[in-house]
DNA sequence: CTAGCGACTTGGAGTAACTCTAGGTCAAGT
DNA sequence: ACTTGACCTAGAGTTACTCCAAGTCGCTAG
């Protein structure tokens, strides 16, 4: 697959997937004859999960943890999994903090909306 | 009230409320003798509005929209309140699309947890 | 009376995570 | 032969903070 294909299968802009590559988020990328990146099919899943990582709000800097941990040599050693496993739920209890946070917010949104509609007589 | 308490209140850094001032998006700040900011109550409770909205993601070129409204001549005529209530529903509506997406991806993340945990047989 | 403390002030640099631009290559179509 | 279109790179620009250095002011303790 071309990065264009990789870009509309991952919702990832094609200059977001270059950055991700310059900042070793992604394993080795194969290149044609021109130049041109050719994605496996391996590499658009891996390219989903760090997707849906950062639209949970994952940091980069955890990110690439996880992108080192994954692509190691030792990357299906229960250490390194455990490790992965971490992550991942230490960051599940972030963002659920931030979803109650989330809530509130948009309760309150929803409150300063209703008596716009109120005061404007809608 | 001084800025570190507002900042307490608001949930705003000192930093990031002179940064908000610097931006145009206060009412003018009294000061003291000292040239310490002197906020009002009502300046607090502008913080407050702020920080909710910038907390469900809008952008502070829509937050300054908001800002202008309603520091404008005219912040009380229909025609500012409408345009107001206008920007917090189309806000209103990206929010409710990006919590959507959320909830997917955390869905998912608890998947990622849980195949991990299962692998490694906790 | 002065020395130090602590909470502020400023301008400006630094950071995260993209996002865009300029300038270039290459194979294929007209 | 030339244009088109999808890619390439390096590097500048953007957003929304966040941090830093250097300075000021009023207060207290010696």
């Amino acid at each position: 697959m071309r990065i264009d294909e990789v870009s509309e299968k991952s919702g990832l802009t094609p200059d977001t997937i270059r950055f991700y590559e310059k900042s070793d988020m992604l394993p080795a990328i194969a290149r044609d004859q021109r130049g041109w990146r050719q994605f496996a099919p391996d590499d658009l899943e891996w390219l989903i999960v760090l997707a849906r990582l950062r639209a949970t709000g994952m940091p980069l800097k955890a990110v690439r943890e996880f992108a080192a941990s994954a692509q190691s040599a030792e990357s299906e050693t229960s250490t390194e999994q455990r490790k992965r496993l971490d992550l991942l739920r230490s960051h599940a209890e972030t963002l659920s903090q931030r979803r109650a946070e989330l809530e509130a917010c948009e309760d309150y949104l929803n409150f300063k909306i209703s008596t716009y509609t109120s005061k404007l007589g809608l």
